[in-house]
DNA sequence: CACGGAATATGAACGATGTCAATATGTGCG
DNA sequence: CGCACATATTGACATCGTTCATATTCCGTG
């Protein structure tokens, strides 16, 4: 069934394994060639379910926005609860996560928010991450712990400096406590 | 003497040609070949200067560094002067010449900051424009225009959230308006 | 159950690419 | 002049994305 001419889940076992192929050596240096080989498989079957490779990159790209918004999700999870000291976790946390996610992998992470995937329109601007952030910002905004008149622009700055930072880390030009140094200095301008 | 055998300059006028080429169709989608075929060449006559095709794009990402760091210079130029209300003019204008040069030309700024360059140690945490930032943040202290407590890792956060949206910009997932909340955000939550 | 069409995979081929080895051609110095 | 060095060429190789014609399998319909 498996080992005869079909394959039977192409699509799916091809995104596995160029998931796995972008996480070990980057976007760029993945051939679907190799992974055809490495699935058994005609270098010209993935033509029968992608217009082209980007198509199976994009795909893969979907992989990690979801688990970007999985490892975010679990983070909300750890601190339930209606306190203000939960909030506090809450938000903190999606930032470390955010951080932790493109710096345990910055290949995957790369790809997600690279020019292949924005050409598709995978949206992670109007995602599961973004929203979370958004709504944990407004949870803070409530219950009155940002500083007056810091709600405006906030989501954008603290989107773009997670951002940032995990960008710059990734390739070396920050430091891993420069995670950490986000947190902080977000809690001492815009919390109180 | 140009037209014969020998070029002369192969080097300068294959970064120039690829520096053209990068802006244009990015890094990825650049060709050594066709960047021969540009200046009458063979295509392997790049490897009498160059390693590999890398080191043509770490040399074009060399100028891309210098160009950012001199629209940087220009920006400080163009405020002058003692005054607090200069020194703040050149801090929030180095961040919009950061963004701006990531926005007019996209493709020389995620070469300059992607991995290619990276792996090569250019060292833009070490370069003029880090630099400059941290100059600009060192002058707003003494000068006593920052909130109590805020310098530190404010460099991080700044260069971070910079960094960060005008890369999201570029990828289209923020507006190019996100430049100027940036600023604005800035100026609310860290400046009085 | 048979059969025919849709889905899926194959194989060979094309053009392009990065890179290398061997060779040729210039340039400048003794 | 002749020799050495730097530079460019030619030709080749392996790899890649992609296409096309063909083959195989699956599944629903008669």
């Amino acid at each position: 069934m498996s080992r005869s001419y079909h394959h039977g889940a192409l699509a799916e076992a091809m995104v596995e394994q160029a998931l796995n192929a972008v996480r070990e050596h980057g976007a760029d240096h993945v051939s679907l060639r190799a992974i055809a080989h490495a699935l058994d498989v005609s270098p010209s079957a993935a033509y029968n379910h992608f217009a082209d490779k980007d198509a199976v990159l994009v795909a893969v790209g979907r992989c990690g926005l979801a688990a970007l918004d999985e490892r975010m999700a679990r983070v909300l999870a750890a601190h339930p609860g209606d306190s203000d000291e939960a909030a506090r976790a809450r938000f903190a946390g999606l930032g470390r996560a955010y951080i932790a996610f493109a710096v345990e992998e910055p290949n995957l992470f790369r790809l997600v928010f690279g020019p292949i995937c924005a050409e598709a329109d995978m949206g992670p601007e109007s995602s599961g991450p973004y929203v979370k952030l958004v709504d944990a910002l407004d949870d803070l905004d409530t219950r009155g712990l940002l500083v007056a008149g810091a709600r405006d622009g906030l989501d954008v700055i603290v989107w773009g400096a997670s951002h940032g930072i995990a960008s710059l880390i990734i390739e070396g030009y920050l430091p891993r406590e420069a995670g950490d140094a986000l947190i902080a200095s977000m809690d001492r301008l815009a919390l109180r």
